[in-house]
DNA sequence: TGCTTTCTGATCGACTTTGAGTGTTTTTCA
DNA sequence: TGAAAAACACTCAAAGTCGATCAGAAAGCA
């Protein structure tokens, strides 16, 4: 191997990387006719550039997407106190022998274990997440009903059999998480085929519910999934901004605080 | 198989315990060249992390330990060898671009495990965990199509919303497990909901694959899915008994028998 | 050329990983 | 129930890996 600038040598080793997945300290000091320290170092500085993950022996590429979904779980960690106050919120509204559709999202999770012993309840859901939440409690008297579809890295089941289900139930209400809420906006979610899903699910119920964090005040995602009117019913937490308190009180028939401290 | 950085050795384990729900320490320190101890130290590590849950012999699925599942995890357990040959013979009639219909049960859950790298899949399924192994592997030129509908004791989703939906999907080839066959009853299950959904998945199918492992031959279960001449091809073990391969011949165009020894 | 800056390789003590030995615990099966 | 087999945890020595440090080499600059 001839010489080479620390530039391009940083540049074989990304490529070896992509290659094969991983290098070896021993291996490239090896192939590079370079010191192990040498290695090192690159390795060093291309970590702190973000490029890779060392390990002992070497580096491996960032992405570790095969063991746990860092996108659903970990979200779940972050508002959870604010989260479960909502849930339990909500959880009261729910009557026994009601059916009730849970849309897929973290606050709606939180809400699954709370309804597992409530009995004669039909939930239908577009989140495997959450229908495992009931078939793990396996309360004889509920039946859950999982709809159909390709799924959203979220966890959510979308698309033409989705909205197909959803527009042969009939639910008395829906509990709606969200990703955004604004004025000017409404409700909106990043994703159009969630979008889409949502809007069906607020076809299928005789009432909806929409839950929402005070996180998410003020933001836009890609999609609007219906005005703030649309909601009969917004369940938030008591540390949302007055302001906003205000704004959704005019649009919104029921407003519930849920306390978070 | 390549040395490792123990980095990636533990993600090989988590992506093993995704596919096959189990990973044994035996198996897996035969089958990546390193001590039983290393392994242990490695399944440590990763309990500790909440990526998997010990148990005598090896370790599985945080879900499958916590929640009581015997009717899944255990059954796979039992004839887990043969199984895997015939997954294995069953993956090999599957080429890439195809589109593959896998209905719930151990055999198709098996199957799912070898299939996640054939490009250009697309997969309909009525199993959340099958759907879950594909979900895991996240091989992007792959889509993963869920049917919904109510679950059954053994993880499969029926109903009218299973059948609806697939009654909008075709697809090249269906594998599809059973519990019993006969001569004179021909494939059969013990949930008629099943059954339907089953029929449903024939509906749909260019091809009619079936997996069973020799213990199915001579069971009759409560519901006939089809006559044994339906399928176009099964795939069974080599230790099925030479009267029952010859009686299945006769009705069967193709039958594959797997090396069980 | 002479000076500074950057990069490099060797050394070395500290740390990590590994597999084998050994005794204990768990499981299996008669 | 009890003995054999399998799986387990603990420990230790060897091998491998790491990073701090320092001296020399190379490159940039006046």
């Amino acid at each position: 191997m001839a010489e080479m600038l620390p530039q391009q040598r940083r540049r074989h080793i990304l490529d070896e990387l992509n290659k094969y997945g991983q290098v070896r300290v021993t291996e490239l000091s090896h192939e590079l006719g370079i010191s192990e320290m040498t290695v090192r170092r690159d390795l060093n500085a291309l970590a702190a550039a973000g490029e890779l993950v060392k390990v002992h022996g070497g580096a491996t590429r960032e992405q570790s997407a095969t063991s746990i979904e860092p996108g659903f779980t970990r979200k779940l960690g972050l508002a959870a106190p604010e989260k479960e106050a909502l849930a339990l919120r909500a959880a009261e509204l729910i009557e026994p022998g009601m059916s009730v559709a849970l849309n897929s999202g973290t606050t709606t999770y939180a809400l699954a274990g709370h309804c597992t012993g409530i009995a004669d309840l039909t939930v239908v859901t577009n989140s495997p997440r959450i229908a495992e939440v009931f078939y793990s409690a396996d309360n004889p008297s509920q039946s859950v009903i999982l709809i159909g579809g390709i799924r959203t890295p979220s966890d959510a089941l979308v698309g033409p059999l989705a909205t197909a289900a959803l527009a042969q139930l009939h639910v008395d209400i829906c509990f709606m998480g969200i990703h955004g809420m604004t004025a000017e906006d409404g409700f909106t979610t990043p994703n159009m085929l969630e979008a889409q899903a949502n809007q069906a699910f607020m076809s299928a119920a005789a009432e909806l519910v929409v839950v929402a964090d005070h996180s998410k005040w003020g933001i836009t995602g890609l999609c609007q999934i219906a005005e703030l009117g649309t909601a009969d019913v917004l369940i938030t937490g008591d540390n949302l901004s007055p302001e906003a308190v205000d704004i959704l009180g005019q649009s919104i028939e029921t407003l519930l605080l849920a306390p978070t401290a």
